[in-house]
DNA sequence: TTGAAAGCGCTAACAC
DNA sequence: GTGTTAGCGCTTTCAA
């Protein structure tokens, strides 16, 4: 069933039927009847990739992640998803995982596919050196290229993120102020948004200018998944002598893990341990006591991301980077401080 | 950059640069070697969109999945993509909710992007009035549907899938062999295999005729990420005067649940209180005592479905549907029992 | 082994 | 408003 078949029961040429399948207004009301009439009763469906070829677009947009499964990632996926659908995109997804070379060939892929842009959730796309993000930039000399909890500074990247700095600042000055002076901070990615929250723990840290020693951090390699790995972590640092009373914790999974190193301890938290971690996910409510966890606000971000693409795709100017501010939600792991009654309102700020 | 430009560099007709695009026997090694030689120097991609008019497929799946967000899914999400991919397929993921209108809406929408099957993540797609599978079996007449974790017997349609029923069935024998007579079942989803896991819990509980009355059910409707609400809902059942001694729980965020209301009600887990969940996720290993939870092999089933659906596309003949049983690992929320001796292999059956 | 040419199904100038 | 026609970039017979 083609656009020819439709053309010739409906008595019309295919550049009728091809007019009304793309709504030009140039044609007569009861042409367009008769044809969306026979379309209807033949079950038409345009071919699409004979559409893609004419276009050049299959309004589809490339998703890459390095890995859906990490609840956090799959969350923002998930988000993406939804608001290209309703706006009529498609997601093509791609799972990296954490190397450079699979991403940038996954990258290369994507644009093979000719997708209409790429959005790179999660800050682990954007290193450090200039030269590693090169596929980036190459990516962006094709398709917009938008960038989810990094910046980067390049031609046709935008990047909507959190201000993670502040956000672990913030948490390191107020765990300070409740008086907890060995302060671990335990984390697990030197993403860019990883690089951000370390900076920012470590500026608090300093500023403090306590307890004369290099403040304690501390890098887990293993298994995003496996807690007891994390636990067993912490215990061997104070096993070497190096003992805390706080942990800021990078993401959820490892705050989960240090309120069970607290209690394995035999710390009694908040009174004698705090916690405090990130993203504010599910996990923050699966322990006892309850995880204090700083909300990024992803949904909102990822909003904003599609928003900004949308924006691009329809040839306008767009802010090139967005950043907007996290909230630190209090539970169980930290006590009552008077910044509690501050409001802790997000603001949102653009930056062109 | 086209096949034109290529032929003309190379000294070629654009039917040669096909062939070896295409990998063609007949081209001799040494006009090949030249073409090769002109398209990398050139930095020549083949345009998708005009080689999926030619060949009638971009090498894409359709993954359909209610939620991606949900822990669950997002880990069978990632498998299938992963697997997709090492084949050299594109994955095009579509989050449709829970709605049957939306799916059936996704599904479509699926179909006219040309995808060369379509893979259904969760049992959610399945419903259990035939008429609501229709959009399934629609589908199938155009592409092979792929089922994880749900059976139906439709032309076109291959179903993979752990055996909830009798997980479910041998834990709760398992929990009243321990002599827990008033068993809980704690769910959240009228699925397939929500259905199947029902049956097994009542199956058990029916077999053993326990106390007289009912086995005590019941489902939870609210959000899927809402612990407090299910602590709730079980402190209601409770404070109804239904008292329960144990939790068989259709995932691991329920039985999370049951572990934090059993630790509220302050009865001593596992003494006093036992918890079999589903999905053996991290989350077993989030609360206080961990949780006994049942695997059911996700990625052996992912790995599976991937495969056959390859046969398919192949022209094989692949098994319609395949049922792994699943494995119970125990952790602290039950009490040892005699049964924890044998040994639990997990068995592959075929069935065709 | 290679080339010429006819599609694949649609879009979009251009002419009427 | 509507039709004719030339692409879009590739695949694939069919001859040579």
């Amino acid at each position: 069933m083609t656009i020819y078949d439709i053309s010739e029961k409906a008595g019309v040429s295919i550049a009728t039927v091809s007019r009304v399948l793309n709504g030009s207004q140039s044609v007569s009301e009861k042409t367009r009847q008769k044809v969306l009439d026979v379309m209807e009763q033949c079950g038409y469906t345009p071919n699409a990739f004979a559409r893609g070829l004419g276009l050049n677009t299959m309004q589809t947009i490339g998703i890459m992640c390095a890995d859906s499964s990490d609840p956090y990632l799959a969350k923002a996926v998930y988000y993406i998803e939804q608001k290209l659908r309703s706006r009529g995109y498609d997601s093509l997804l791609s799972c990296t995982g954490y190397e450079l070379e699979a991403k940038e060939y996954s990258m290369n892929l994507l644009i093979t596919k000719k997708v209409d842009s790429i959005i790179l959730v999660g800050s682990n796309f954007v290193y450090e050196r200039e030269e590693d993000n090169r596929y980036i930039a190459e990516a962006a000399s094709q398709v917009p290229v938008m960038v989810l909890n990094a910046a980067m500074d390049t031609p046709n990247v935008y990047s909507v993120m959190s201000d993670d700095y502040t956000s672990i600042y913030n948490a390191t000055r107020e765990m300070v102020a409740g008086g907890i002076r060995d302060i671990l901070y335990f984390y697990n990615s030197h993403s860019y948004s990883g690089r951000r929250k370390l900076s920012g723990f470590q500026a608090a840290m300093e500023e403090q200018a306590l307890s004369g020693g290099a403040p304690l951090v501390e890098f887990y390699r293993g298994s995003h998944e496996d807690i007891h790995a994390m636990v067993r972590h912490l215990r061997a640092v104070r096993d070497a002598g190096k003992e805390f009373h706080g942990v800021i914790a990078a993401d959820d999974t490892l705050g989960l893990a240090a309120v069970k190193y607290a209690a394995e301890a035999g710390y009694r938290v908040p009174e004698d341990f705090s916690v405090i971690s990130y993203n504010n996910s599910m996990l923050a409510c699966c322990c006892q006591p309850e995880l204090t966890s700083i909300d990024n606000k992803l949904e909102t971000l990822c909003e904003h991301l599609v928003a900004t693409l949308f924006g691009i795709l329809e040839g306008k100017e767009m802010p090139k980077k967005t950043v907007f501010s996290g909230e630190t939600v209090r539970r169980g792991t930290t006590r009552r401080t008077a910044s509690d009654t501050e409001q802790a309102k997000p603001i949102c700020t653009h930056e062109r």
